[in-house]
DNA sequence: GATTTTTTTCAGCTTTATTTCAGGATCGTG
DNA sequence: CACGATCCTGAAATAAAGCTGAAAAAAATC
């Protein structure tokens, strides 16, 4: 789980890093709006927490930039703005959830909880025609056949099943399961699509991984003919 | 869009059902939480919004239920109690936002929106005549029958559906999906044309690209005789 | 510290996309 | 109509994208 922390004053930003991570999140931070829009783009976030007022670009033009750029990541806005009409211009600027300060690590938490539940995230098993992933036991399974994957595997999987039938292109699979630091390359990403097919098949599994060139991956679920 | 409405104060629930109608929503009542509950798991909708303080299963448990039942309608929940621990409950049951009474109609709104937005995976389509272009998968389609289209193919395509009836001298196509540096030649767009007619007519679309001597390309309707 | 599993690297192979090219068709003008 | 310019098209050549098996390197496990 990957967050995206957007907020300039850098003491709150280190401490909301420091306590997220201590649940097991990914931590970034951006320290003002343009650098923070810039990250949010790549859509490589399961959520952006962002402060309103900030340098550069505000968290509004902010919501607004990144949902202009068709990049769909959760946003929870946090902010000591706490009039009615800024919560209403945040919400429609494009955020998910508007937590004033100050808050409550707990409540932050489940207002995490609740956005990235939404994504898919919360649930422990994810389904995709006959075929169950289970993400506490990193296992797929179909029927009674099952296989236990890798985590880089399961990384990948994950990734596919919770896009569904949408492509998901080799450079947001990379940057998602490898991270954007590494020096991975495309490569890495075929040589796990094979390992996982293989498994697939192996299970009798009616879901395939269907390469779309220049595109990316996606799943199809196969009719039996 | 359909919203089911759990609120034991009738006078509140209707005057609820009346502002959302107005704004275009299908909305539906219940007055209690087995009743609420019974109709939510329904599945048919696409937002929940619901008191905490009712008769029989309160908001809380009504969440957990339907979040138990796999019900993955989103959950909008409004309520007087307004402490800490009351919204970090809510959260957790299962609700994707809190609300506290009293509030506004556009704050409302707001939320709704927020939550709706969310919903829907927007696929991007251009549309000429009886022809789609899905921007997504980079697919022409025609009634039942589509087809993909390559990189190149999808490039030259997406110019002339924006370009609509204008035309598009092939300089101005190289340029842009070529781009500027390459050395690519006119003949290039003339075959790149000639596949995407290939194309059309294959899942007999009324579109047609035609060419304009010295001109460019544009798209026209070709009306059926 | 040896064994097993996972991850990375790499080279060759298949498939699909793109480019090139030559010759035919069409158009507009003188 | 005849001519040059422009446009179209099929086939061949080249390039790029994707797949795979095997081996090396790294990590995890015992």
């Amino acid at each position: 789980m990957k967050i995206l922390v957007i907020e300039d004053e850098k003491l709150l930003a280190d401490s909301l890093k420091t306590m997220l991570e201590a649940k097991g999140f990914e931590v970034e931070t951006a320290y003002d709006g343009e650098t923070g829009a810039e990250y949010a783009e790549l859509g490589i976030y399961d959520l952006l927490i962002m402060d309103v007022m900030m340098p550069k670009l505000n968290g509004y033009q902010l919501a607004r930039e990144v949902r202009a750029k068709r990049c769909a990541t959760p946003i929870l806005m946090l902010t000591a703005k706490s009039g009615l009409m800024d919560r209403v211009e945040g919400l429609n600027a494009g955020a998910d959830y508007y937590l004033t300060k100050p808050f409550d690590a707990r409540e932050l938490l489940a207002c995490i909880n609740a956005l990235l539940r939404r994504q898919g995230a919360q649930v422990d098993v994810l389904s995709c025609g006959n075929t169950d992933l289970d993400l506490n036991s990193s296992t797929l399974s179909c029927g009674e056949k099952s296989v236990r994957l890798s985590a880089r595997e399961f990384d990948v999987m994950r990734l596919l099943m919770n896009a569904g039938p949408q492509n998901l292109s080799k450079e947001v699979i990379l940057s998602r399961v490898w991270g954007l630091e590494s020096n991975a390359v495309e490569n890495h990403v075929e040589v796990y699509v094979g390992f996982l097919r293989k498994k697939l098949r192996a299970i009798g599994s009616n879901v395939v991984i269907k390469a779309v060139r220049a595109l990316g991956y996606h799943l199809e679920v196969e009719e039996s003919c």
